[in-house]
DNA sequence: AAAGAACAATAACATTTGTTTACGTTTTCA
DNA sequence: TGAAAACGTAAACAAATGTTATTGTTCTTT
């Protein structure tokens, strides 16, 4: 069955040299989640303990703001993180909340995990920063697409950092993503076809 | 003359232990340069080769869209960084500017040193992670700002992310930093007082 | 299968933000 | 020091986006 971790030593590989006896090391930390759609699996105010590595499915990181409306901030899919860094490092709490948009696997990683591997590996501070780095560049990107794509442009992108994410979630999550109403992307749509 | 280099050293230690042969071997590559007021450092196509430690000064990073206007991205005051990180590590073309806006002293980092403090320091690694952690961090921040905030909320609040900022540069700036027209930006603080 | 909830589209109207132009002040620099 | 450039404010109008209400469809759940 170990066999079913294919996806994030494929990942780490692709940072960092593993040996054999370092991954099943690795292995023997790491283990399986199951989230039901709609399911809420951190809310604000609490602590993330966790990392997720979605294996199958999507979940949704989202936050509130004042008004209550909630705005997406990132959809994790497949072989990809999820989780609140901050509040996962530094153990304070989180303004964000996630949540499963599809029956979702995951494969569970926790901080006294995470910790043994940069102590433990050879190559673990440096696997631990070139991710960092990695995402620190996916949010440079999307701070970039704020600031220089209208709406309707983000909207056409996402299908690329996001790939088939218009078909899979419905579209008012995509407007809280892009930060516009349901009504207006509704608009915008029209406009195009 | 190294007592100059203070502020740096004390950054690194705020990040982790660094004993006195590694701090000598350190700065032995360190050095400053000047830059004087409006003058640009970096213009997009060029890679990003240094890291800018800002001693004293201000260094304005901006990138320019579609339309031809200047986007302000980040502002570096006094003991922090400006680069384009991601030019900088994979050595590809950067989309940015970086211009000073005072007169401006830098201590300079190239990526040869860096890769050799990565290589030689005992914690140079955890150095590297915990600094592009906390810029990760402060790119969070910054999202969850333009998601959540108005201009005028966000401006209200650039005194805390740059202290003093409102009266050390022009406003046309602070409003492409809010991503609005400095003519909305006079009108918005019109509505205050 | 039926009932209710969630969802997407549309229209009418309100608010926010951008655009253009003008004017007066401050800063820069030759 | 004087001219030119840069800068901030203002007003009028245009475009983009939000708000509310309505309707019909699709999805969930019993």
């Amino acid at each position: 069955m170990s066999q079913e971790f294919g996806s994030i030593y494929e990942l780490i590989r692709h940072y960092v040299e593993i040996d054999d006896v370092e991954w099943e090391y690795c292995k023997s930390m790491l283990s399986f989640k199951q989230f039901k759609k709609k399911e809420i699996i951190l809310s604000k105010g609490e602590i993330c303990s966790e990392i997720y590595f979605v294996v199958k499915g999507i979940l949704r990181i989202y936050f509130v703001d004042q008004n209550g409306d909630e705005k997406t901030f990132h959809f994790s899919l497949e072989n990809t993180f999820a989780t609140d860094y901050q509040s996962f490092l530094k153990e304070i709490h989180t303004d964000f909340y996630i949540q499963a948009l599809e029956n979702t696997t995951v494969i569970i990683i926790t901080n006294e995990m995470l910790n043994m591997l940069y102590a433990n590996l050879k190559n673990g501070e440096r696997l631990g920063r070139l991710i960092a780095e990695d995402y620190f560049f996916m949010m440079n990107e999307k701070i970039k697409g704020l600031y220089t794509q209208t709406p309707l442009q983000r909207y056409n992108s996402m299908n690329v950092a996001y790939p088939r994410i218009l078909t899979r979630v419905p579209q008012h999550y995509i407007a809280s993503y892009l930060n516009i109403t349901p009504v207006h992307l509704s608009r915008l749509k029209r406009g195009i076809e």
